[in-house]
DNA sequence: ATGCGGCGTTGATTTAAATCAATGATCATG
DNA sequence: CATGATCATTGATTTAAATCAACGCCGCAT
């Protein structure tokens, strides 16, 4: 299934390679509730961005002992919005879109989740947002009492946790003012900057991203409609910033010119 | 100066009063910088809201003697964008905006933050806004160093400030979803049912809701100009919904319809 | 191979909000 | 109390993005 042409050259493909692995493990889930046996922890690519990487590898092993692994196929959802929060996510692989519905269906997506990075944010003891795979996806799934218990135990656990949260704001707080005052240009530099950062290969003034998520995704993440999103990505085509090779692969040929864009620098 | 009729019906009434008392203890200050004598923690109407909730009166006693009181006029900024971090602040009076600039000027407004609110979020040692006083306001300085410190030894402490934070990113998120997705009359309804929450009085279906910020704070906060904040209120008041006295005070005369409005519930 | 469905792009048109402009209200100042 | 400045409202016009619509492309199933 993952051996065709397609899913090799496809944005996923890292992810899938990692699914690959625990299809072989235990061949033939069926739902996408996929319980790991063993400890993973010593061997998770995540371990180092993730809330655990602060962990000792004695304290590392206790913790592992209380959180599962799930396979997320793309589409399916982790959590939804309303439900009562038992669990935070730290994501291994792929990539979590973390949505928001008004009552006739208008969509915004507050924040795309990839390796590393934590999931699960409550008030009240209950979900926020409703977490979706934007493709097949790997998270790890932590009881809320035991993430307690180990901030209140392990400082270093604290520290890490505070900070992700300090990233959150600060990414919140970013895209609000993304949201409220940029241009299309804007929002669709700044968005193709970002991705940038942790990219696929970059040198001098160039970089691939790839966009696990389509266009409608996109464009509710960004607060705009599918076709201003495409026409937005044609102009800067046409300035001579981008190249499309596929609708799910960029390459920034001025990322300095693109970063200007995005700050509006004058 | 405070004893006008004018400054006794303004919507800083409250604040004022609080002022005075500072301005009494220690008149013609001339600098919005004031230092407190003497510890007012005791005595402070924000303690129950504020991230000091949490210490006993022992460890109150030793928190108050790190900390400063400082009088912000109306206008004027706490700390700016780009800053270097070395202090949180706990809002007593008064209302403070969070407010961010592009290159030309554009402004977004992410938050306001009033009695118990807690402001200083910062990321790498850098404030990511400016802290502006919207009236005259009364904030409480506290050296980062001080309140990790106490967040470390004090576990009531680490639950204040963690509820806090998680609230935050809670609002950031409710913000992100009506700066991307909702109508201009979706964005103020919810703004005056958000602030109708403690708001000066209310019975059955009215509350009496007190604007501090002027017109074009309300649009740099909902991603809107300030003619169609105008515009849009003039509307609901058209529809039966709302009375405007003075532009500073709204009468809500329907809450219920309001809130639907707000929550686009069909 | 053929047809279908989903996704992305592009074009034409509409529309809602921004912009431009004028006037009216409110507040501080001498 | 008169005056100017700032702030809010309202009207006219423009404009940028949404909407409506058509088409092309690609993968998938029959």
């Amino acid at each position: 299934m993952f051996d065709t042409l397609k899913a090799r050259n496809s944005p996923t493909a890292k992810c899938n390679a990692q699914i690959l692995r625990f299809e072989r493990q235990e061949k033939n889930t069926v739902s996408d509730r996929y319980i790991m046996p063993g400890s993973p922890c010593s061997s998770c690519s995540a371990r180092s961005k993730a809330i655990c990487a602060g962990l000792s590898d004695d304290e590392m092993d206790g913790f592992s002992r209380n959180i599962r692994t799930r396979l997320i196929k793309a589409g399916n959802s982790i959590y939804r919005e309303f439900e009562k929060a038992n669990y935070f996510y730290t994501v291994v692989s792929g990539e979590i879109r973390l949505a928001n519905l008004l009552g006739d269906g208008r969509r915004q997506l507050t924040a795309f989740k990839s390796a590393g990075d934590l999931l699960g944010e409550h008030n009240g003891g209950i979900y926020q947002s409703d977490a979706e795979a934007v493709c097949d996806a790997v998270v790890c799934q932590i009881p809320i009492k035991i993430l307690e218990k180990y901030t209140n135990e392990v400082p270093a656990m604290r520290v890490t946790l505070n900070t992700k949260m300090q990233n959150e704001l600060c990414d919140l707080r970013h895209h609000a003012i993304l949201l409220g005052r940029k241009t299309p240009i804007e929002k669709i530099a700044t968005f193709l900057t970002a991705r940038s950062e942790n990219c696929e290969w970059s040198d001098d003034d160039k970089a691939e991203v790839v966009l696990t998520m389509g266009r409608s995704d996109i464009a509710d993440f960004l607060g705009l409609t599918i076709e201003t999103v495409s026409r937005t990505i044609t102009k800067l085509k046409n300035m001579g910033l981008l190249l499309v090779p596929t609708s799910h692969s960029i390459v920034i040929t001025d990322q300095a010119c693109l970063k200007r864009l995005a700050e509006n620098e004058q």
